[in-house]
DNA sequence: ATGTAGTTTATAATGATTCTAAATAAAGTG
DNA sequence: CACTTTATTTAGAATCATTATAAACTACAT
């Protein structure tokens, strides 16, 4: 199986429940946008198992400490996480309450002219907010 | 009282509560973030009198709706605001948790070339994580 | 097989935010 | 000014996402 490997190499013990949620988050084409609970919901249908919610919680931050996943910054009482862990922005419908990817050539090159001393850029992330 | 005027005309009305809200968010040159656990420090100090909790919140969003404050998109468990209510982005240290604010010239223009349809952009903001 | 260190789990605890309903204060009316 | 109406404040309770706890379980090395 090919997400035992990939647990292994990161330190992360291949377990059954670890498994589980990387065929969820990763078993497709497309990246998608998701909260905790709405991760819960999906990992229930699709495997018909009840993984613990601390466990659910546990692997989504081991994911995002291994870079697997991110964290989306937006004001929502809900943390939204991609599984699109490349380089680029976000839409956010306020209306409909959903993020949408932007690619980094619908935005065109950032640069952040100003540095602060001892510190590293870690990340650049755009958020634009949509009415209608 | 200049904050009487300022809340009369924005159709909310001037309690003695949410004057002292607007001395401590705006008599000062400068701008500043905060969390509602913050600024209930601020009001404690600066005014020796103690404002509700749930008022603070209810202050505090009536004041964003109607402009005077934003918030922040940020992933922390507390949400910001920022005093500073004009087009401007961040950068968010890690390690102090802390923003400072990045001005519009520290970052050059920013053109979304992609459009939803039926939707208008509300806003635009950079969000600059740092490491140490 | 056996030990140990890492994981999972149900449940409790935490903590920010929102709700509630009663008390209070501002504005409007005669 | 009285008196009514409507908005606001308030303490405390409720909610809800997230984190902590500690006991049971499991992967893995020896």
């Amino acid at each position: 199986m090919k997400y035992r490997e990939k647990l292994r190499n990161s330190g992360l013990r291949p377990t059954k429940q670890r498994i589980q949620i990387c065929e969820v988050l990763f078993d497709t084409d497309k990246t998608f946008h998701f909260t905790i609970n709405e991760l819960e919901q999906k990992i229930k249908k699709k495997t018909n198992t009840k993984i613990s919610l601390a466990t659910v919680y546990n692997t989504v931050h081991a994911f995002e400490k291994k870079g697997y996943l991110k964290q989306i910054p937006i004001n929502s009482n809900q943390t939204y996480f991609d599984t699109n862990v490349s380089d680029h922005h976000h839409f956010y419908d306020l209306k409909e309450e959903k993020l949408i990817d932007l690619e980094n050539a619908d935005v065109g090159p950032i640069n952040i002219k100003r540095k602060i001393d001892g510190k590293k850029i870690k990340s650049v992330e755009i958020l634009v907010r949509l009415e209608s």
